[in-house]
DNA sequence: CTGAAAGCGCTTACAG
DNA sequence: CTGAAAGCGCTTACAG
C-alpha cells in the first residue's frame, strides 16, 4: 500500500503530528523539521490518502454531479459539456474530485453513502426519484438550470424566458407572424420557462396561438425532434413561416426533417435554436441560435456549492445569466 | 453526521462487529439478531460511511476515468459518450462510483492521492505527462483505444486499421482511384493504425500514395478540420475524388468545407467517416462511415479493471473490435 | 515548537 | 453465533 505518515515519522525521527502539520502546512514547525521533512516525503515518494484524511477531518474532497436524465442525453449534449468545463475549472482549484452519476442505482448510492461533499444538481425534472434522495441526503447543494423551486436550493440557469423571447421578438421583426414553437417536456422547469417567454412575446404583439402551434416533443433529443417533424410536416398541415426552439438539438432535429420533406431554411422557414452549441455553427445552413455563457454558469455553480460547503453566506442565491441572439443564416425576413 | 455504525449496535444491544457482518451480508449471525439489527438500521435510517469502509478494507470504491485530452474534446466527442455508457453500466452493478478528471491536476491528484482502486485510460498520446504518473502509480489500468504498448496494459479498442482499410477497399470497389487519406495527428497511435490501413489498401491495390494525399489535421476536431480542409480547396490544388476521415468529426468538417466551397458530396466528392457517432445519420448528406459497437468497448474495458482489480486472470489482454461500413449518402460511384 | 493520545467510522482476525 | 480489540491512515485538541 505504500508509504504512510507513520513511515515518514519514523524515518524523520518524530511524530505523526508532525508530519501531518508539514503536509497541510499548519504553523508551528521548526524550519529545520520542515525543511526535513519535506525531503524525506519527496526521497520516500510519499502520497498521502484522501479516504483516510476524509475521515478525520470529515469530508470526502469530493464533488457528485448528478443528473436524473439518461447520461447519453446529458453527456452527448455539449451543452452541459460546456457547463461542466465551467465546473471542472473551479473545483480543480479548490482541489476537489469529480464523480459523475450516470444512472439512477449510482445516483442513490453517491447520495446515500457519504462519498461527496456536495451536489450539483443538473437538468431535474418535477417528480425525479432523486429530489427525495437530495433531500433526505441535507448536503449542501446548487441546481443548475431551472428548477421548480428557487428557494429549495441556490441555482445558476440561463434565462430561459427572456431568452426565447428575445427570438420571438426577433422573428416579429423580420415580418413573421405565424410563429410556431418547439418545446421540450413541460415536466421540465426549463420547458416551462420557455414556454412562458413565447407567450409573453406572442402576446404582447396580439398575434394569435393555437394549439397547433406550440409541439411539445417528449425529449430534449434530435432524433425525437426529427420525428416529431417529420410527422408534422408529412400530414401538410404545418402552416407556420417560422420557428422557435427550446435547444439547439430540438432545432437540428426539425431543419433535418424539413429538408428531407423539401422545405427549404431559411426560404421556406425560418429557424432559430437555444443555448448555442458547436453544432449550431457547423450544420449547413448554420442555425441562429440564443447565445449564453455555459462555462461561467459551471464556473458559478461549482464557486458557490464551495461556498456553501464552507459555510460562506451567499449573497445572491439564484443567479439568471442573459441571453443573446447570434445571428446566423437560418433565418429571413418574410416575403410578403 | 448521521447516525453511525455504533449507534445502530447500541440501539441493537449488541457490538458493532455484528451489525458490520449483517450490513455486508456476512454469515455467522443469528436469524433473530440479524432481523433485529435490519429493523433497527431501516427505523434510524443508517447509511454507511464508505470512506471509512474503505479505509478498513484499502479500497475506495472509485474508478477513475482518465483522458489526457482537453475535456471539450473527449466529452464533446460522442464517441466517448457511447463508450462511457458502457463503463458506467458494468461499474454500476459492482457498486464502484466514476472519477472523472479533467485537467492535468486533477488527473495528478487522483493517480497520487489513492483516490481510486483502478483506472480506464481514455485516448492517451505519445508524451503525455499522465502516463508517468499512471505508471508510477501501481494502479490496475485498462487502456481504451489504441495505445503505444500493447504489453503495458490491457486494453479494449475498435480495429482502427481494419476499418480504414476497408473503408478505402469500398471506395475503390466504387470505382475511385484518386482517394485522400484525413488523419488525425500522429502522436495519437490510433492515427498510426488508420495510416497503416490506408496505406495497405493503397498498396495492394497498386495505387500511388502521394504526400498530399495524407492530410494530417492537428486534432480530432471538427473545427480545425474544417479550417485545414478550407485552406486545401481554396488552393484548388484537391485532386481526389473521394476521402476517408479518421473519425466522423473530421469527416463533418471535410464536408461542411467542402459545401461552402461548392464541392458538392458526393457528387464532386465521396466522403467516409469513422465511429458511426448519432451526428454521422443526423447531418446531410448523412455520412456513410465505418461502426462499431462502442457500448460494448466501454462494458469490456470496465469489466476486465474490475477483474484486474480482484486479482483474477484476464484470458486476452488486449480485445480488438472489429468494424463495418454503414451506406448512407455520402458515398457516390465515381462516373467516367 | 513538538508529541502522546484519542478519534474519524468501519472491518476483521482472534478468542470464546 | 458473538464480542473485545486492533487496525486502516490520517488530524487535532491538549499538554508541555
Amino acid at each position: 500500500m505504500g508509504v504512510n505518515i507513520k513511515d515518514i515519522a519514523k524515518a524523520a525521527g518524530v511524530s505523526t503530528a508532525t508530519v501531518s502539520r508539514v503536509i497541510s502546512g499548519k504553523p508551528g514547525v521548526g524550519e529545520e523539521t520542515k525543511k526535513k521533512i519535506k525531503q524525506i516525503i519527496e526521497e520516500m515518494g510519499y502520497r498521502p490518502n484522501l479516504g483516510a484524511r476524509g475521515l478525520a477531518k470529515r469530508r470526502t474532497g469530493n464533488i457528485g454531479i448528478v443528473s436524473p436524465r439518461q447520461s447519453n442525453i446529458v453527456l452527448g449534449n455539449p451543452f452541459f459539456i460546456s457547463i461542466l468545463e465551467g465546473v471542472s475549472h473551479v473545483l480543480d482549484q479548490h482541489d476537489y474530485n469529480m464523480v459523475l452519476s450516470f444512472t439512477l442505482s449510482q445516483q442513490k448510492r453517491l447520495l446515500e453513502t457519504h462519498s461527496v461533499d456536495g451536489i450539483l444538481l443538473f437538468a431535474a425534472r418535477i417528480g425525479d426519484p432523486v429530489l427525495e434522495w437530495l433531500d433526505a441526503s441535507k448536503l449542501p447543494t446548487v441546481v443548475i438550470g431551472s428548477y421548480q423551486d428557487e428557494n429549495a436550493y441556490p441555482s445558476v440557469r440561463p434565462d430561459d424566458e427572456g431568452g426565447i423571447y428575445q427570438a420571438v421578438k426577433y422573428l416579429i421583426a423580420k415580418g413573421h407572424t405565424r410563429i410556431c414553437f418547439v418545446n421540450g417536456p413541460l415536466s421540465s422547469i426549463k420547458s416551462i420557462r420557455c414556454r412562458n417567454g413565447y407567450l409573453k412575446a406572442m402576446e404582447e404583439e396580439k398575434l394569435e396561438v393555437t394549439s397547433e402551434q406550440i409541439i411539445e416533443v417528449p425529449e430534449y433529443d434530435v432524433l425525437v425532434s426529427l420525428k416529431t417533424m417529420n410527422r408534422l410536416f408529412k400530414e401538410g398541415k404545418f402552416q407556420s413561416t417560422a420557428v422557435v426552439c427550446a435547444s439547439d438539438y430540438l432545432a437540428l432535429g426539425v431543419m433535418k426533417a424539413a429538408i428531407s420533406n423539401g422545405i427549404a431554411i431559411p426560404n421556406d422557414l425560418s429557424l432559430i435554436g437555444f443555448g448555442d452549441v458547436p453544432f449550431a455553427e457547423l450544420s449547413h445552413p448554420s442555425i441562429t441560435t440564443m447565445h449564453t455563457d455555459l462555462k461561467k454558469i459551471g464556473s458559478q455553480a461549482a464557486q458557490m456549492l464551495i461556498n456553501e460547503i464552507k459555510g460562506k453566506k451567499i449573497r445572491k442565491r439564484n443567479r439568471v445569466f442573459p441571453m443573446e441572439l447570434v445571428e446566423r443564416q437560418s433565418v429571413c425576413a418574410l416575403k410578403q
